[in-house]
DNA sequence: GCAAAAGTGTTTAACTTACACCCATGT
DNA sequence: ACATGGGTGTAAGTTAAACACTTTTGC
């Protein structure tokens, strides 16, 4: 599983330490073997709960790829099938299961410095993050970051953060606006102090992102 | 794999027969098992080679995505991860390897009739066919159904076929040229009766179609 | 010359960008 | 009143769609 959410302004992606060799205390992806009888999607759904408490029914849960390279375990062949998971901010805290050791880490982190990731994680991190940050061009996926209702700023910060640059507030305003069923508004809006307050909204039906917006 | 090909006015893809059960006499789609000692992407390069006598190198690779439910394969628990291959027409012709019974199929006449199909490989044909349709729109690998050297006609004609609608043959040539390091002149051109002749171009490194050219 | 297909130019509308401006709130 | 952030208007530049028109070949 890569779970990624952002969380005091950082683009950050759910890690385990590792207590066991091989790459003991290095970090890791959490996630773990296929049941017999489960399908991929629902495996993934379960570790997802088991790591993270949060129900499929609450993240954006797909399916990104597969990684078989030979000696990518010493210890034996393993074929993984890497899933995406975007959580809300800030994500449920980690629960009781095997992910006792669970850590958020910025993925910029990761890629400045690889080594700290065992087997080809880091590898698999970089891979997962380039896709994201690109489905947010094209993909309503954003809001996926977003508690379940939500202001536009919110969701510009989304992308702020995400992709590490700054969106004029004005233009994204009208341009997300101008998505049917994106956004659907819930007649309420913010309290906060200092600043008008903003209508907050809930994720609509929409999916694609038509016309995309690009990063630089 | 998922091997596909615009043959004769149609978008295609290539299946076998099936010559024993279960769902004996269906169609499939051509594949084989993983290797102790390969990588998924060296296992695909050998089946597409087995099944086409084509080299990766002349063709558009890549991880489309896995498939794990439980009774997929009624003999035994079967995950599949499935490869996108897109060929040039005419596609070298099957040669000896498993693939005895291989037939160009046109992909509408699956989506039409899926029952033709053994497995779930309507499904994975569905998926595929979607995913192959939508990357036109934001990337290049439509050329990779081309022969080296094409004519923006026949690009064009890729375009026309997979998609199912006319566009417009001016619009769509400056578009096209737009995108830097897409089409490369050969500073030849085709010979043909009756219309002026062509220029003919091979394929550039660019991989990303920015702005997309969307369907209706 | 004529038909056919390639390729260019032009007009109009739509969209993007940048930024001035107004709005609604807390202090 | 004023600071703060939300939201709207607008003008300039860019891009896209539709289609008339020119070019280059075979017959």
């Amino acid at each position: 599983m890569a779970v990624f959410t952002v969380r005091d302004g950082r683009f950050g992606i759910l890690l385990v330490r590792r207590g066991n060799p091989p790459f003991k205390g290095k970090l890791a992806l959490p996630g773990g073997f296929l049941e017999p009888d489960e399908d991929l999607d629902d495996a993934a759904a379960r570790e997802l709960a088991e790591e993270t408490a949060l129900s499929a029914a609450d993240v954006h849960l797909e399916q990104f790829r597969g990684y078989g390279a030979v000696g990518r375990d010493p210890r034996t062949r393993v074929v993984t099938i890497c899933y995406l998971a975007l959580v809300p901010s800030p994500p449920a805290v980690v629960a009781g299961g095997d992910a006792a050791d669970a850590v958020w880490v910025a993925v910029d982190d990761i890629l400045a410095d690889p080594s700290m990731m065992a087997f080809d994680h880091a590898r698999i991190v970089r891979d997962a993050a380039a896709h994201a940050r690109g489905k947010l061009e094209h993909t309503t996926i954003a809001a996926a970051f977003c508690p379940k209702e939500f202001t536009l700023s919110d969701l510009r910060r989304v992308y702020e953060i995400v992709w590490g640059e700054a969106l004029d507030p004005r233009n994204f305003h009208r341009k997300i606006m101008k998505v049917d069923d994106f956004l659907l508004p819930t007649g309420t809006a913010t309290t906060r102090d200092g600043g008008r307050p903003a209508a907050l909204y809930r994720a609509g039906a929409a999916t694609q992102l038509r016309p995309p917006l690009y990063r630089r």
